[in-house]
RNA sequence: CGCGGGGUGGAGCAGUCCGGUAGCUCGUCGGGCUCAUAACCCGAAGGUCACAGGUUCGAAUCCUGUCCCCGCAACCA
């Protein structure tokens, strides 16, 4: 059935995800594309096995039960239930699921240290860099200016330098081009895997590997002050989940075999240090690792604090764990970024599950009742097929094969197109064969062959679409009566026509209700209406959302240090290499004076020339992008619908400049 | 001149590497059909392929320049 007539093993890991985190609709996405992956090379009769898992080391998990007054794995223990509900309720069939707590994994992780550190591919030497002490944590070089301040608190950094594992990383430089070059989907897509090569090429460094600042990680074998740095942990999960380095089976049977997905941000790790790191252990490195692409929603970057997370589980609550799967999977080409709109669902529902396919299933069914008592039409009729019927046939071959390609490469969306041509051409099929009119004639033994081959159609359907829409496939098998599970159904042992049985129909509810999209639009605007009002803790009355006030009072003395007065701005420049950034010459009436601020998003220069505006004017100079800012103007600033905006604090335009604000 | 992606009928996209009748899905309109979830099938309308130059017999595609949008980085009093 596909060109290579012996199948391999097929071992494919998501990224484990960090405990801490709410899932959201990235992590849903990457492991229903993993999930899909696994039951198609299981169903083309592979080795497959499917893994994924949580991170749980680390400095943040440490510090949030410590918040709690939990020690780090209570947490983790509470909130890795989140992902494991997660993946039950997105119908994830992983077969093993890890924690890098769990005792099978740290062994591994210390053996993996103890041997490279025997190898010499580990040495010990000193970490030097500027730290922020209240922090907890190194600052990059990138991010340090010539103040020296941390980035976060604005605190100032201490040089700091302690003891630390190097992983020799440089090493393996020309290993690792070699094994690219020779292996060119070894990283997928192309753009990610010349971005890696150039970013090899450009010279790699010795890694840190350990870290003496934090607890919470797997100690170093014989150097208890040391944890293993918690990339290089999380990473030999995929290893240490297949029982290396335990002689077995087990893993000899799946590394060969393994295919790491990850999410675009964290390609480094996986397609340089971590086959650095296998090389050195003498192992191969990844078959493939795959970068797939990131989720706006609703045309907008997702971010917390826009309050705009797809929450997948309640996605599913609304539309279906199919409806959800297949949108994430159809809408965007595999690899792509994409956009995750609510009505583009309802579309798709629509359009390709209930008009298309739903609806071959019910009118195919309706018409076996109607026309043949339920009673499916022996396979035997299926020799009389004239080349319509035959071409139908053909297309359904033809599919299969190509999908299989298709997801070979990863395309699952090019996959379920190539499926829907299959559901389009029975649709069409319908319409040429026109059964209906058949079936008033009597006797017909032509509406027998129309009916078989539109249930074969169905049949090899509900297997192809099994990896990406379990539930539904099931649905379909049972109605179309078939005994058994599809769960079980393999393409090597499917063959068009090639049951004997009597079979008997059964037409049951209706695979995907259609959507009323004004309906739906009503319901979707009360949902968001009563979501503000979670959110913002009040009714919709107010313009702003209510925010508990952390100011203090405060003294007029207090206030009366200000020195606010009334500016003319007389001149707006851009600053370059900034392009939030204005700097305006402003008069504040005994003197003209440049300030800097971040309002380019909001305003063309001429906006604001002539506006008189507040300034505070006795604030301490500070620089930007190299100019001094001497004051600060004074504008509201309010979040609308996840959009900043911005109002200035203005006067009325005959008002004289430089008074003074009281 | 920081890095990158993009601007193609109402919407979302393919086509751009390797120039040669501009294609797909959704939506709209018309027709067909009545087995079916107002679904299905057929057809039509609708595009200066961001703009301006250039190369060419011929440019969405190649070259030059400009504008705009989106990420990242930077910056964010």
């Amino acid at each position: 059935m596909t060109e290579k007539d012996k199948r391999g093993g097929f071992y494919l890991t998501t990224p484990i995800y960090y405990v801490n985190d709410v899932p959201h609709i990235g992590h849903a996405y990457t492991t229903i594309a993993c999930d899909v992956l696994a039951r198609w090379h299981r169903l083309a009769g592979d080795e497959s096995r499917f893994l994924t898992g949580t991170d749980e080391h680390g400095q943040k998990i440490q510090q949030a039960a410590e918040k709690r007054g939990m020690t780090p794995i209570q947490l983790c223990d509470e909130v890795v239930v989140n992902f494991k509900k997660l993946w039950v309720k997105l119908g994830i069939s992983n077969n093993d699921f890890i924690r890098t707590t769990e005792e099978r994994h740290i062994k591994v992780a210390q053996y993996f240290f103890k041997t490279l550190l025997e190898k010499d591919d580990i040495y010990k030497g000193s970490y030097e860099g500027w730290y922020c002490v209240p922090c907890e944590t190194y600052v990059p070089d990138a991010q340090i200016g010539d103040e020296k301040l941390c980035p976060d608190c604005r605190r100032p950094l201490t040089r700091m330098s302690e003891e630390s594992y190097f992983f020799r990383l440089s090493k393996y430089e020309d290993k690792l081009i070699e094994y690219y070059e020779k292996h060119p989907d070894a990283i997928m897509p192309k753009a990610r895997y010349n971005e890696v090569m150039s970013f090899i090429k450009s010279g790699l460094q010795d890694l840190s590997i350990s870290r003496t600042t934090l607890k919470w990680g797997i100690p170093v074998p014989g150097d208890d002050k040391h944890v293993i740095y918690v990339w290089l942990d999380a990473l030999i999960n995929y290893i240490s989940a297949v029982g290396y380095p335990t002689p077995g089976e087990m893993w000899e049977k799946h590394w060969p075999n393994v295919r790491h997905m990850v999410g675009k941000d964290i390609i480094r790790f996986h397609s340089v240090i971590w086959p650095a790191i296998l090389l050195a252990m003498g192992l191969n490195p990844p078959v493939r690792v795959f970068a797939h692409g990131w989720w706006t929603v609703e045309g907008e970057k997702m971010s917390k604090s826009k309050g705009n997370v797809v929450d997948p589980f309640e996605m599913v609550d609304l539309y279906g764990t199919d409806a959800f799967r297949y949108f994430v999977l159809r809408e965007v080409p595999f690899g792509n970024d994409g956009d995750f709109s609510e009505l583009g669902m309802v579309q798709r529902i629509n359009s390709d599950l209930a008009n298309d396919l739903g609806n071959l299933l019910n009118r195919t069914l309706q018409m076996i009742e109607k026309y043949r008592d339920a009673r499916l039409p022996e396979a035997g009729s299926l020799s009389r097929a004239n080349d319509l019927d035959l071409g139908l046939k053909k297309t359904a071959h033809d599919v299969v094969s190509k999908m299989d390609a298709e997801i070979d490469d990863f395309a699952l969306e090019a996959a379920l197109k190539t499926l829907w041509s299959l559901i389009s051409a029975g649709n069409k099929y319908i319409d040429e064969t026109e059964p209906w009119r058949l079936g008033r004639k009597d006797p017909n033994d032509r509406l027998d062959v129309v009916l078989r081959t539109l249930w074969e159609v169905l049949r090899i359907a509900s297997i192809l679409v099994f990896p990406f829409i379990p539930e539904t496939a099931r649905h379909i098998w049972q109605q179309l009566g078939l005994k058994g599970d599809v769960d079980s159904a393999r393409l090597p042992g499917w063959r068009w026509g090639d049951s004997d049985a009597v079979i008997d129909v059964k037409k049951g509810d209706v695979l995907f209700p259609r959507i009323d999209i004004a309906k739906w639009k009503e319901e979707k605007s009360a949902r968001d209406a009563t979501k503000l009002a979670a959110l913002t803790g009040s009714d919709c009355s107010s313009d702003a959302p209510i925010e508990e006030s952390s100011f203090d009072e405060t003294e007029i003395d207090d206030f009366k240090k200000l020195e606010i007065r009334v500016a003319l701005i007389e001149q707006v420049e851009t600053v370059d290499k900034a392009n939030k950034l204005y700097k305006l010459h402003i008069d504040i009436g005994r003197e003209k004076r440049v300030i800097v601020s971040s309002i380019r998003e909001f305003f063309k220069p001429e906006e604001l020339v002539g506006k008189k505006i507040l300034v505070l004017c006795n604030l301490k100079p500070a620089k930007f992008r190299g100019i001094e800012s001497n004051g600060m103007l004074l504008a509201a600033e309010a979040d609308d619908g996840g959009k900043e905006i911005i109002s200035l604090a203005t006067v009325d335009p005959d008002f004289p400049v430089g008074s003074l604000v009281h």
